[in-house]
DNA sequence: TTAAAAATGCCACGAACGTGGTATAACTTG
DNA sequence: CAAGTTATACCACGTTCGTGGCATTTTTAA
């Protein structure tokens, strides 16, 4: 991993696209890939359409660094633009906005990594290595959203006393049987069925199918 | 952040409980604890129903390293367990697994971090230290796993031609309404949205009210 | 062992649904 | 302008659903 001098740096270079659309923070981002040695940014944009209509002829970077709240097309859409033209290109977001909001549909996009505008020009270098690698940087405090952001995902089942058997003939009504179907993949009569169904229907204080199967999914029951 | 001299190193130290069935592991790890100025290990289990039982009667410690594979009670469990006794304690995964559903149901329940035992002594103390800092210290790795997880989330939006009008009717029907319901609430009538409906389910390949709320919600359609 | 809960079964009836048509006005789009 | 799509509307028929009530057996809990 030691460095050697070379000419040429663009040649066996981590190349770098910025996305930003603030000029002074921009140039102050390319400024610093630049000055780092195995680093180059060849090109600088201040809004996603531009990067996209260069990436539609050029080859693409290793790297995009991206900012969201960009005019025109968000960063966010961005991502899935970039990623549809060059599936293989890393892209870390580089923004002020820490909503969950924001990083839930940034990572979700297909991003590889989020910082905020406050990290260290380290940081932002590290980063970009720590991508490459395999990784996933992100500032702490966006780390900790992504955690927020999953122990949310644990809806804490909300009990209406259901019984097996009705949790069994609920499954399959959301798999989109009617009742007759249900009977003979059960071996029961229509009517067990329809009394099964009767009670969750209570239960469930529903009193549509389509009602029922909606409070299945919202409620994360079964 | 000078580092004082303490006799009593328990006093304003950071508590650390351990959990792990392999007792040479643990050792080590609660002797690399105690080993730390500033950190102390004063429980370390074999299992979960163990440090249970202790959480139950003595104050909690401020973070607890703890394994998923486990004999009895798995770790996922019982993140639960100690969080329903203690809300407030960190709880830190380490562990040999990696897999995308052990990584989604440790943080979906709870965890505040996850480092694999691969992990340098150095890794895990920090570890201990960026927790309590509210940040969610993870492997590179785990970190990309994290992300591989988000980017399943997207749905790629499959498209099944639906007219705005169709998809607005069927966002009625979703939500438990019948075609006369969704009729007065569109200021339509009842034949109309039967057309719709029709025409929906011909779309979405189905033929209940069922299937076609189920479609929406497993293909996040709408 | 006795009571409660769960699972099974049946009947009947009006309401709602799914599906086959047909048809007209409006609004894109080439 | 012609062709296609979308939204609107209606009819009819057989099927399925939602709801009321009632009854038996098996399992679980007190």
């Amino acid at each position: 991993m030691k460095q050697t001098v070379q000419k040429d740096s663009s040649i066996n270079s981590i190349c770098i696209w910025v996305v930003e659309d603030n000029l002074r923070y921009r140039k102050t981002l390319s400024g610093l890939i630049n000055r780092t040695s195995g680093m180059v940014c060849p090109q600088a944009f201040a809004r996603c359409e531009d990067a996209l209509k260069v990436l539609e002829k050029e080859s693409p970077p290793d790297v995009i660094m991206l900012d969201i709240g960009l005019p025109g097309m968000s960063g966010i859409v961005g991502i899935e633009k970039f990623k549809l033209l060059s599936p293989k290109v890393h892209i870390v977001i580089l923004t002020v906005y820490d909503d969950n909001d924001k990083v839930f549909n940034a990572l979700c996009a297909g991003a590889s990594g989020y910082l905020l505008k406050d990290s260290s020009p380290e940081k932002i270098i590290d980063s970009i290595r720590e991508v490459l690698a395999g990784g996933a940087p992100m500032n702490m405090q966006i780390a900790h959203k992504v955690l927020e952001i999953f122990s949310s995902f644990k809806t804490k089942k909300s009990d209406y006393g259901l019984t097996e058997r009705e949790k069994e003939i609920l499954q399959y009504m959301v798999s989109g049987l009617t009742k007759q179907q249900i009977a003979e993949s059960l071996f029961l009569s229509f009517h067990t069925v329809n009394t099964h169904l009767k009670k969750v229907y209570l239960k469930l204080h529903v009193n549509t199918r389509s009602g029922a199967v909606s409070k299945v999914y919202k409620e994360n029951l079964l």
